[in-house]
RNA sequence: GGUGCCUUGGCCGAGCGGUUAGGCACAGGUCUGCAAAACCUGCUACAGCGGUUCGAUUCCGCUAGGCACCUCCA
């Protein structure tokens, strides 16, 4: 099985990856919580640790890759003055708190499914981990780094700090974390500014709530990953992923937590993604510049010059490393839409040139094969290029690297289809593995244009009339009557239909 | 204020103590009836100022500018 290194946030440096069970890879994710659309910033995380999922895959693990969903405890503003995100919305929308997060669950999932993002082996709700999360607030009481307070129950920081350290995951010291924190204006029932809820007593008002030991409540926000990671991870795990804001307070939460109610931090591998900026900034809805997944797939914003499809902004986040800030621009869209068509292109014209069917994989299918050791091309480029691709993605998951591998095997595929090189049949078998299992496999990105085309019997038909309109363009070219062949390309172009004439004869795309 | 990060050619974006990243755009060429595509060639940059070094874009320091977290955020 081939290495892979990954930036361990809690070291700040690439490690081995070493899992905990030999073979088996576990790791959770940071889901959204579903109180809006999803937004661009959902993007790289979605397609970040979609493409650590496959690649693990890939690699031979067995994996299981939990992503929660946060539909309860995540609350605006202050701890203590907030109001649940979920629960406001629902009053917004005079909707049953459960039906705004049906209703968003639905359309991250839609979103996530559009942007070829597999779906996670296990999504669990923190509403429905109440009875495990209570049980973990006892535990963290009965082991004395909690207090009950007013109904509530937070976590003893400073207690905590005292045993175990508090703030190794940020670098921040429990001074720091308290020089930031900002001076509350009410009164709180915690007994210092960095104590975070566990429990959190339900007001009146309060629609969100659950019977517990403590009186009516509902759990604080960072107690559902500590709790479902354990669940359904175990004790120790391999790999947390999440974005880089989660990491104060919300990871180093869980750690402390999981460190106050396990006896150990639980999480061998932190992995972060960094932000996705616009014009340099960060995305927020107070900037005007939030711009939501299916406002970007219809161009429906005033930041967007036009639409981008789904495939362009994976391809978009995949040109940048994970942990760079990635920014968002017109231009760049564009020209990342450029390159990902010329991919397909290639990818096309590789399978045809080696005789075999292109693979187009549907949302959530993986690749059979495990990656190989050795490439067995004739020419020794094929196999270079295949190394390096190989050795970027293992390379704490470098894809823009691997990409530009890519684009160096596109140059060969068509360098060949234009005769100006040759392939032999062991160079085109590796070059389509290495698109297959790569590109398909754990880049995941697919063919937009023959998902559009819709169903066998309308593509054999499109197919067939296709080629008789093609004929008789032959036709008139034959007899060089450039008029009509001329007419027939506008004709064509004006529905949608490019042509090309090559040398060996005419092809068609659909634009 | 505290902590951390960034500044790469027209744009996006990798990387690294000495070797052309890559994409997009642009210019010239090949091919072609034309067009498109493709191929070939060109464009060689690392904010500024010092220092370390045989050699720095890459390490160190300072300066300028920008960003993030510390409050909900992926």
């Amino acid at each position: 099985m081939r290495s892979l290194f990954l930036t361990n946030t809690l070291t700040r440096q690439k490690e081995l990856f070493v899992p905990v069970n030999p073979g088996h890879a576990g790791m959770y994710v940071c889901g959204p919580t579903v109180y809006g659309d999803a937004h661009l910033g959902h993007a790289r995380p979605g397609v970040t640790y979609d493409v650590l999922f496959r690649l693990l895959k890939h690699l031979g693990y067995k994996v299981r890759y939990v992503r929660n969903i946060t539909d309860v405890g995540h609350l605006e503003h202050d701890a203590d003055e907030g109001e649940d995100k979920i629960a406001k919305k629902a009053k917004l929308e005079e909707l049953e708190p459960m039906e705004v997060v049906q209703t968003y669950t639905e359309r991250y999932h839609e979103a996530m499914r559009q942007l070829n993002v597999a779906p996670p082996s296990i999504e669990p709700r923190a509403s429905g981990h109440i009875i495990e999360q209570i049980n973990t607030v006892q535990t963290i009481l009965d082991a004395g780094y909690a207090y009950i307070s007013n109904g509530s129950v937070y976590f003893d920081v400073e207690k905590y700090n005292a045993d175990h350290k508090y703030g190794i995951l940020s670098g921040r010291t429990l001074e720091a974390t308290l020089e930031g924190t900002r001076t509350l204006d009410g009164q709180s029932d915690k007994r210092a500014p960095y104590d975070f809820a566990l429990w959190k007593k339900a007001e009146p008002q309060h629609i969100m709530r659950w019977p517990s030991p403590w009186g009516e409540g509902f759990p604080g926000w960072h107690l559902e990953c500590s709790v479902m990671g354990e669940k359904y991870l175990g004790r120790e795990f391999d790999i947390h992923g999440g974005g880089m804001d989660l990491m104060f307070p919300h990871h180093e939460c869980e750690i402390a937590q999981n460190q106050a109610s396990r006896g150990t931090t639980g999480v061998h591998y932190w992995v972060h993604n960094n932000m996705i900026t616009i014009n340099g900034q960060k995305m927020g809805k107070s900037l005007g510049n939030f711009i939501t997944l299916p406002q970007l797939f219809a161009g429906d914003h005033s930041k967007l010059e036009r639409a981008y499809s789904p495939m362009t902004i994976r391809f978009f986040i995949l040109q940048a490393h994970y942990r760079s800030t990635l920014d968002f621009s017109n231009d760049a869209l564009s020209a990342a839409e450029k390159g990902y068509k010329r991919i397909m292109q290639a990818s096309k014209d590789l399978h045809e040139l080696a005789g075999v069917p292109s693979i187009n994989l549907l949302y959530g299918e993986f690749i059979g094969s495990t990656a190989p050791e050795t490439f067995k091309a004739d020419n020794d480029a094929v196999n270079k290029i295949a190394e390096a691709c190989y050795e970027a993605l293992c390379d704490d998951l470098n894809t823009p690297i691997a990409i530009a591998q890519i684009f160096e095997a596109v140059k060969m595929i068509n360098s060949a289809k234009e005769k100006k090189i040759t392939l032999t049949k062991a160079d085109l078998d590796t070059l389509v593995r290495l698109f297959d299992d790569v590109i398909s496999g754990v880049l995941a990105l697919r063919d937009e244009d023959s998902s559009d085309k819709g169903n066998a019997r309308a593509e054999k038909a499109m197919d067939g009339l296709m080629g008789m309109v093609l004929e008789s363009r032959k036709r008139a070219r034959e007899e060089k009557n450039w008029a009509e062949s001329d007419r027939i390309r506008d004709a064509l172009k004006a529905i949608g239909i490019t042509v090309k004439d090559t040398k060996d004869g005419a092809e068609w795309t659909l634009d």
